[in-house]
Parts: C-alpha cells; sequence; structure tokens
DNA sequence: GGGTTGATGATATAATATCCCAAGGTGCCG
DNA sequence: CGGCACCTTGGGATATTATATCATCAACCC
C-alpha cells in the first residue's frame, strides 16, 4: 500500500467488487477503506477513528466498526487478529476467482518494523485443507499469522 | 481436556516442565492452569478471574494475566487470538523435542460447539515455513487457527 | 543486617469492541 | 400522495479485554 498508484487502483477495484456483489461503498465507508490503505501498517480502530475525527467530528467508535465490519464482510480488508489491526486486501481482484469474500490468504507479520504483507501460498493453504479433511472437520475459514523478521529488517 | 485422567497427567507434566526450566509453578499458577484444563471450550481471562476468585477473593485482572503470561512463556497453554481465549497446551511433553517453548501448533475451532483442538501438522508446518524461506522471512512464530465445523457437530 | 530478586496484592486506567435507540434517506407499493 | 420496509448513520452508554503502577512480602545471598 501507500504508493499512490496502488491506492487509486484498489479503490477503484473496491467499488468494482461492490457493484459485483450489490453492495454500496457509501462515502463514510470509502472514507475509512482510504484510511486502511493510506497506512503503511496495520491500523487499530480507534486509530482509524481519530482520523476520522478530523472530517467527521461526530463520529463514534460504532461508526468505524461499522464500516470495518461492511469492509471485511466485503473482503476488502483483512483483521489481523494478533495485532487486532486492519489492512486492505492486496489481493487485488481476487473476487474474480473467488464468489465468498473469504479467500485464502496468510500473513507475515515483521516485529521490527511492523510492516506486513499479505501472501497466497497455495501451498499453505492445501495442506490447511489436508489437515481439517483428515480430522473430518469441515472447515470455513483458517487463520494464517506468520511473525519474524522481514528481509528488510535482517539486512540492516 | 476434561477428561480426569487427562487432567491429572497434564498437571503432573507442568510440574515436570517447569522444573527442567528452572520455572517455578507456584499454587496461584497451578490453579489457574487447573481451571484452564476443567474448561472443555477455551475460556477467557476474565471467565477464569470469576472462577478465581471463588478461592481468592482480592483477585484482581493482574493476578490472572500475570499468571497466563507464565503459563504462556512456560509452553502450558496457549491463546486462541481469534476467540482471546485461552486452552491448556496438550501436546503433551512437546518440550522433550523442543528446548524453545513455542512449538508448532494449529488450531482446529468448531463455531458450532466451541470445541477446539490442537493439532501438530507437519505439512502444515513445513509449507509455512517454505513459504517463510521464500519471502527472506525469518520466521519466530505462526499462529494458524482453523474455524469450522467438527466431526461431531457434522453428523448432529 | 542490607541488598537483590521474584511473586503477589491492590487500585487505577488503557485499549478494543458491542448494544441500543433514534433519525434520516430511498425506493417501493398501494 | 401516503405509508411502509429497508438500509445507513448519529450518538450515547456500556461491555470486554488487557496493562500500568506502586506497594508488600518472602526467600535467598552476602
Amino acid at each position: 500500500m501507500a504508493e499512490g498508484a496502488t491506492r487509486e487502483t484498489a479503490l477503484r477495484e473496491a467499488e468494482a467488487a461492490c457493484l459485483r456483489r450489490g453492495a454500496t461503498l457509501t462515502p463514510l465507508r470509502r472514507q475509512v477503506l482510504e484510511l486502511v490503505l493510506d497506512s503503511e501498517a496495520p491500523v487499530g480502530a480507534y486509530a482509524l477513528l481519530d482520523r476520522l475525527k478530523a472530517s467527521r467530528p461526530g463520529a463514534a467508535p460504532p461508526t468505524v466498526y461499522r464500516a470495518l465490519d461492511f469492509l471485511l464482510e466485503n473482503g476488502l480488508v483483512h483483521k489481523l487478529e494478533r495485532l487486532n489491526a486492519y489492512v486492505g486486501c492486496t489481493d487485488a481482484g481476487h473476487a474474480h476467482g473467488h464468489d465468498h469474500h473469504h479467500h485464502p490468504h496468510q500473513f507475515l507479520i515483521c516485529r521490527t518494523c511492523g510492516a506486513t504483507t499479505e501472501i497466497t501460498d497455495h501451498a499453505v493453504t492445501h495442506a490447511i485443507d489436508a489437515a481439517a479433511r483428515r480430522a473430518g472437520f469441515a472447515l470455513a475459514q483458517a487463520t494464517v499469522e506468520i511473525e519474524g523478521t522481514c528481509a528488510r529488517c535482517l539486512a540492516a
């Protein structure tokens, strides 16, 4: 995120995805999405709320949580459970391949710089599917959050 | 958990593990561990606190969080990030194979009955290791939480 | 005794998330 | 037009999860 071009692309794709799904990307929701996309690292709900207040003084926790719920539902952002923070979905256009909004994905979270990378590793996905199947477990969604040190911080 | 024999075994192994590690399983820590082991499903910190108060009226949030921190450090319990809840580690004796306390593991969480199963699937572990390596990422710890419906609830 | 360390007690506060009710807007249908 | 259903937002209160801080106490070492 954060390189200008990507942000605009992501926003355009978000609007297209909502259109396809019959969902409405209202100004408020779009603004929260912009705030998430503008963050380098995962961003907490209350940090979003603070920034939102600059243009909407009346904003309260439910304001941002409702918008986040919508964005999560529609696969436009993801939540990092270990951090209680949110990131934009960078798997541009995944909706083409998936009717459902929860495409399989994993995160690499750097403990040093906080940067978070979304990946879609099919070997991981398959191994998890297989493990669930072996346990007779019907998988709905898998959370994979890998913590460590990113390549850039290792170099430094 | 929760079948009598397992509980006692787990407690004995916990004491042995602490001994090996030079850590002290004090009465308080042991009691919190018992409370976690006695729960069928993952249990929240404040639920533990309520139960703890029965025998320790003065207990406060830090009381239980400090005990949980110790138990997490020593690999005796795990935290489920999606649920903000805690379970006993059922990988009995993993400390024999791992000097460090964070042995690789995954969870299967049933949305219907809440039951949570810890598994250690080497294919998943390897796939994650490989994905991290490919990204030049030094893995410290991976959180894998698989949500869905367990075999028993599927049958019903 | 004096000093250090580790564990606990106790109060307060921070950070994250949800509930509830009301108000406005939009479209649909009679 | 009027009424109704639906979705979205406003706004306040509250619930839930987690940490900060300072004091106390016991064990141990020298």
